[in-house]
DNA sequence: CTGAAAGCGCTTACAG
DNA sequence: CTGAAAGCGCTTACAG
């Protein structure tokens, strides 16, 4: 018998001797059938490169096994340049969703496009990972729509009170105030803050936050006519760090609000002249593979964005299964590189 | 009439008061139905926020509009590290399938696994996209399979004559000789190349042949003691350039199969006091965002991987179409950076 | 333990 | 231009 295309399960029936049904519980190893035919029907199926077709069983089953990745970029970045952040955070993603027998589908989206609508609605994803940083505000509106239309998903971001499903995110608050410790320790008083700290993006105003809470306690507040708004790229960083200087108001260290924010602005500050960490002190926040590479490497605030990726996927598997999930907030940690080793320390 | 759960094209005929046929019809476009039918049929349909379901379509269609991007990860490498030449790779192949309209699955495997048999068969993917390097007679049978079972696919990679199936690479020789070229221009004669040049590794196979032909015509091969294996990651890199300087071989230039390896070098140069590039040129390839970080800024091949990732998407989907298609090899361009910029030249 | 039947939600000949 | 019918390949009650 020669079977013209892909095989089915019923090819396999013939072949077998049985029931198309029951090759379909054989192949799913449900616990009803015969010990000896399922042995039988495997063998066939191996045989002839058998594999259930996965739209007309997801069809049937009414879920997909299939889960949808959405990563916004950045409309204002020039399109090949992903946040290399995401970059780990993906591989580990990928490698939940196989541990979890799920698919997983990409796709790169404007925060401003209806991506919100597509994916639940079409049986194409059981879930949605959101990923990407961006405006918050204009953000939140969509995700009330999604948990309006019962579309489940899960986001990475800044964990928050009021916030419309759920979310998984670095403790931006801890990790700030780990970069205020350390550059108060290292007795830098004048500490400037690189990265938009308004609500609308409220990671990168948590780790301001968290900074200038330390050094309030330490006597030396965070200074506002030292903060400049910057969004997470190297070239946003090199303009705030010369818009910085530009101001002529003093300052012996810098925070940056990502770690590409911290390597354009010491380029920045090294091109004037000042010496990294003797004249200013840098850190930056996420501990990207460029932090390690950079002259002077960069002391930075380390999220564990593979424990990231899992939690993501589980926590979203949690609720395709109609389990109770919910909102995690992950530790941060510091690792300290040259942009802050002192030789007096 | 209130609907239960997502609504179905039935739900949609019902209240148009047209038969479901009519309302496929009108959804999808199809030239044989009334412009004011039409109309109707997707008022509601939006009114509705109702999707076609994807599973159902397929699965009467007989193919998905998916297509999935096999990443192959070096099996040596730490987890969480994919080669950073990839990223934006991989974001050219997300906009090129979302131009087409194809959804994308992202599945990362071994190389040595039975990645082979998955995907077509199920039904998943109309085709599938191969990306990472690796042992290449190793990975050689399975691309032959691939084709046996008729499983449509493209692959970056080194085009070779006798090849299963098809792929799309750059220019390596061509690449090769740029960098052998540029570094006899600095009068360099002691080339040293860092990377396996084995026919197991075509890509770094074909960048130190044309690097040596280049330097041959100049008068002064490649010395076979000058190359050293290595595979793309720093820490390969910084232990092959070690091992280099072990072997107590004169050299004033080092070419390096990738960027990563040409960063683990410049560093483990450093260590050894000797300065970038008046002591020792380096010249990288691929153009990875770290190459314009690292100190001193590198040398480097460019590959076009956004022009890559779109001609991967539109090859395949030729195929996916029944139209002919067929390898391609990109042309590459030198980026002179500081590591190979001598005050003299 | 197994089979006959129904049905998931579409698309596409086939009639009219 | 539109509708009735069939069928894509599964899974899952329902009988036996």
């Amino acid at each position: 018998m020669t079977i013209k295309g892909k095989a089915t399960s019923l090819d396999i029936a013939h072949l077998a001797g049985v029931s198309q049904p029951t090759v379909s519980r054989a192949l799913r190893g449900s616990p009803m059938v015969n010990e000896e035919t399922r042995r039988r029907v495997l063998a066939i199926a191996e045989q002839l490169n058998y594999k259930v077709d996965k739209n007309a069983s997801s069809l049937r089953r009414q879920h997909s096994g299939t889960l949808a990745l959405l990563l916004f970029e950045d409309p204002t970045s020039d399109e090949s340049h992903i946040n290399p952040f995401f970059l780990p955070m993906l591989g580990s993603i990928t490698r939940a969703c196989a541990r979890h027998g799920q698919d997983l589908l990409i796709s790169f989206q404007q925060l401003s496009h209806d991506w919100h609508a597509d994916y639940g609605d079409s049986n194409k994803a059981d879930g949605l990972i959101l990923l990407g940083y961006g405006d918050y505000l204009a953000y939140q509106g969509k995700l009330r729509k999604l948990v309006e239309q019962g579309t489940l998903f899960v986001r990475w971001g800044a964990v928050l009170p009021d916030q419309p499903g759920i979310s998984i995110g670095c403790d931006n608050v801890g990790g700030g105030r780990l970069a205020g410790a350390h550059l108060t320790e290292l007795g830098k008083t004048r500490v400037a803050f690189l990265g938009d700290a308004s609500s609308h993006y409220p990671e990168f105003h948590d780790r301001y936050q968290g900074c200038d809470e330390v050094l309030r306690e330490a006597g030396h507040a965070l200074d506002p006519a030292l903060q400049i708004d910057a969004e997470s790229s190297e070239d946003s960083g090199y303009a705030a760090a010369q818009a910085l200087l530009g101001r002529g108001i003093a300052f012996d260290a810098l925070f940056a609000a990502s770690d590409l924010i911290a390597i354009g602005a010491m380029r920045a500050l090294s091109e004037r002249g000042l010496r990294i960490p003797e004249d200013v002190a840098v850190i930056g926040f996420d501990d990207i593979p460029a932090a390690r590479i950079a002259t002077p490497t960069l002391t930075t605030v380390f999220q564990d964005t593979t424990l990231a990726g899992e939690l993501l996927v589980d926590t979203l598997m949690k609720q395709v299964r109609g389990e109770a999930a919910e909102s995690m907030r992950l530790p941060t940690s510091l690792v300290v590189r040259k942009s802050t080793l002192l030789c007096s320390s």
